[in-house]
DNA sequence: TTGTAGGCGTTATCAC
DNA sequence: GTGATAACGCCTACAA
């Protein structure tokens, strides 16, 4: 079965092949009644241009990248998902990989040379790496980058992020509406930059003034893990002045602290109010659901692509978009009693 | 940057570049020397051969699509997980897709004609759509098949699976052995070819010839969700005659059952042993811990695409791979009290 | 505004 | 065994 090209498009409609692909590519300088010619040729024979002969004759890839090392499956998931979306629409395919941890560096420079595409997307944490960036840099390898470390002032990197500082500064907030002082938070990795705002964010809320008396800023350590919440949550849990209420960086570790609360049977909300961050699927799953923050993750990521595919395209594309968060109150927070 | 080529292989090798081509696919008739020189040549100028141009030349791509439509993503994480391994080691990159479910069949021939690939890996539930494999086959595309629905006697379609009947039959004669009778089981998704094995390796269990008296099959059905399986929970605990043990055809809903049992206050595993089925993450995420089976999600994908990489090389593959599922039991379940 | 030659980096076909 | 030479399908000059 012979595959139907370029050639056959052209005769079909009568013109060259060299229309044909101009008006594929969506080029000026065609008349409007060619134009249509040729797109009703296209149509009729069901013509599909073959992506390899376009890259082979330098054009585009119509491939993107996603990169990632993201632990969290559902994270990771919600982002392609995203990517995808804007992909299909765009005509464009995902290839995706995930970096181990040794010498990413090496990897990114390897993928690069093995299988071009016209772009990467960088989630956290690979999109802070600075081995990752300088292997893409080094080969002009154009990236946007999904909730990423605050820039350099003069930095302008392509990035799509929320306002984490302000989101953890509301959700600290909302815990203060409800009567809660002794609000204890369990910080992400010290090398994960949204992390430190959000944690950031918790301290300005608690440290503001005319917030109430009595408050004390108490931060954790953990690593974004079931387990490290449910460690912290038990030490926390088990000193002798208790928090009225846990703030975790995400909701993996929240999860934890509720494991850990329901083991030292602590009744949530009514003993212990606990909130997270990131609103996964799994915020749902326990019981009583968790009070979180909702992050656009599948927007932030469709976002991420087109700007990719604009920057690709040579399009006009706005670098620093900022997506709006949300808090999601849910059975997990109560009034301190 | 003009990247280097074949020529300069040969060049720097001293031989024609139809030899280096050779040694670089492997094909016999070349002398040892010259293989050695041209692979040399290839380490000192790290020449990396242009995907693009091999394919476009009719070879093969070095692309493996994966297909999904699975709603858990820890489960496709896993599958994208282990074929990723399998194709970075052969020197493949994968290339996802995930199918929508309004008419599949186009969705698959659209993705065929746009982007080639050496072969497909088709997961659960896609990989039973008759739309795909129709699509597929006329397209004389390769494809393996995970955990497949079970095959007509004469059907040869490559596919990598475990028992599920006697993986269900297992963990049922468990319970049985913990002192249970009143087992129930939620069902998955009446079209879900390995969820129905499931139940039927239930059935069997609990009809068995000596397997203890008073005991009664009850089947419910569920969808693999979450809120399914806490719905489902909520009902069998509410009943007069509640089980002492609930069985789920997967982690999910599982977990929904012990949601359930924590909202009515059914202590676990004390008054009700829960198991689940896949050993997701989320099992270890509870407390206490879900007995659950385990099937080698990652080993299964990784041989799947291994398969597939066979199958496109032209060598010889064995067509039906079964690999080994465990009992994983942790603390959801009990002796009968 | 449109069409013609040439090349992108491989593999495939045939001689030698 | 090894090596010229022609595809592969498209795009980018350049010319008309």
């Amino acid at each position: 079965v012979a595959s139907i090209t370029i050639y056959d498009v052209a005769r079909e409609a009568g013109v060259s092949m060299k229309t044909v692909s101009r008006v594929l590519n969506g080029e000026p300088h065609v008349r409007q009644a060619l134009r249509e010619r040729v797109h009703k040729a296209v149509e009729t024979l069901n013509y599909k241009p073959n992506p390899s002969a376009r890259a082979l004759a330098g054009a585009r890839t119509y491939l993107l990248g996603l990169y990632y090392n993201n632990p969290s499956p559902e994270y990771v998931s919600q982002i392609q998902y995203g990517v995808m979306q804007a992909c299909r629409k765009a005509g464009y395919h995902l290839m995706v990989e995930e970096l181990r941890t040794e010498n990413v560096g090496a990897q990114v420079a390897d993928l690069q040379e093995t299988v071009r595409t016209d772009g990467v997307i960088l989630s956290p944490p690979v999109c802070d790496d600075p081995e990752v960036l300088a292997a893409l840099d080094a080969r002009r390898v154009s990236y946007v980058r999904i909730a990423p470390a605050p820039d350099q002032p003069n930095d302008c990197r392509p990035r799509v992020s929320i306002d984490d500082w302000r989101a953890a500064y509301e959700m600290t907030a909302y815990l203060q509406s409800l009567g809660h002082r002794r609000i204890a938070f369990i910080a992400g990795p010290a090398d994960h930059a949204a992390a430190a705002r959000r944690c950031d964010g918790y301290r300005a809320a608690m440290q503001r003034e005319g917030a109430g008396s009595g408050e004390e800023v108490a931060v954790v350590r953990g690593d974004f893990s079931f387990r490290s919440g449910q460690e912290q949550g038990e030490i926390l849990l088990g000193a002798t002045r208790r928090p009225t209420a846990i703030f975790a960086a995400n909701d993996d570790m929240a999860l934890g602290v509720m494991a850990a609360a329901q083991k030292l049977q602590v009744a949530v909300p009514s003993a212990l109010s606990v909130a997270g961050f990131d609103d996964t699927p799994s915020a749902q799953v326990v019981w009583p659901q968790l009070t979180t923050v909702r992050q656009p993750i599948t927007d932030m990521a469709a976002t991420a692509a087109e700007m990719l595919i604009g920057l690709a395209t040579g399009q006009e594309v706005e670098l620093d978009r900022q997506l709006d968060f949300s808090l999601v109150v849910r059975g997990s927070t109560g009034f301190v009693t």
